[in-house]
DNA sequence: CTACGCGATGACAGTCACTGACATCACATG
DNA sequence: CATGTGATGTCAGTGACTGTCATCGCGTAG
């Protein structure tokens, strides 16, 4: 065993996502995560750039396919629309994998240094929706603000639904968030 | 000299800013700044938590004008209006530092490091006025959305400040930016 | 079947951020 | 002038991360 187990990449993932549920992410040495996966130290950061890294591996996947839901929005959608379809297409990937999300949100929430790392994963997000709202033509700083606006609905929906004890689904959930955050900005 | 020059911790943060502006963030070396302050290596860590904190002194004090200009607003006013009376508060601090804003903002655009601690902050931030909005008697999640358009303005603002050439007051970019988002926010 | 190439892994040495422990200095106060 | 206190210096150590080279498993040309 040893070299040529297939998956490094998703074992190291699964080890560290243990390890650091078990001990505590700055508890945890990189060493031990490779041990726990089969690997050595070295190799893990052949997989991720960083200790932090091997928490986000799905993020590009889903900055691509909120991405794409909001450019192949119906043309004539409002920008605000466009990205609510975004918020649709995303929620969607988390179907059947709350308890998985409520494990790795708790991890993150436990470490400072890892909320940094969610929070670029997020900007990074928010930079290329406010990218595809203007190749629909809309301008700035419309577009980035609407971008920002998309963000922080996921970010409070995204809470929400892991912290909530019922089994509403994300896209409900979502779907609230996004009226609540309508309703307060018309307020002044 | 050596011990018992006054005023460390500027010296240590004017010393970094002026290094990461030279020679890049990651090319500069703790041991660095702190021989340009006159200090050692130990004494930067007694006075910043880490290399990146060192940006980032003042925003504390930030943080608490804006709180405090949330909870100071009129009492009947809308939750959206008492961020916007913080967007206020917080600009006028940076009025005659624009080129040192400038040239932060430039050291931060280069590294990745430096965007996951300024994102913390701001996300502080928007925790912070979460709270302040609470305390005025605005119900979740009304507030935790209102806090994060507040921060998305004040982020979008701040950045059309300094990247502007003309001499625009950030509070008027700050006016400016939060009619769009309302604009925007309406178009659904 | 064998030699060769290639991509993934291991082994090892090195740098640097960061920490704990203890000594030392400048100054205040009695 | 003695003593306490807080800021600083010194030193040793851990662990994240990187560069370099050797090694392994497997496919493929000959």
């Amino acid at each position: 065993m040893g070299r040529w187990e297939p998956n490094a990449r998703e074992r190291l993932a699964k080890a560290a996502l243990e390890l650091y549920s078990e001990r505590g992410y700055e508890q945890t040495t990189v060493a031990e995560i490779a041990k726990r996966a089969g690997l050595t130290e070295r190799t893990f950061f052949r997989h991720y750039a960083d200790k932090r890294e091997v928490l986000f591996g799905g993020s590009v996947a889903l900055q691509d396919l909120f991405v794409n839901a909001v450019a192949e929005a119906p043309g004539p959608a409002a920008p605000i629309d466009a990205a609510a379809a975004g918020l649709e297409a995303a929620a969607a990937v988390f179907d059947g994998r709350r308890e998985h999300s409520r494990q790795r949100q708790a991890v993150i929430a436990a470490n400072t240094e890892l909320q940094e790392r969610e929070l670029i994963k997020l900007a990074s997000l928010s930079a290329a929706l406010a990218d595809a709202l203007r190749r629909r033509g809309v301008t700035e700083p419309a577009a980035s603000l609407t971008a920002e606006a998309g963000v922080a609905v996921f970010k409070v929906g995204f809470e929400r639904w892991t912290a909530a004890a019922e089994e509403r689904t994300l896209s409900q959930v979502m779907r609230e968030s996004l009226e609540e955050l309508k309703a307060v900005t018309a307020g002044g």
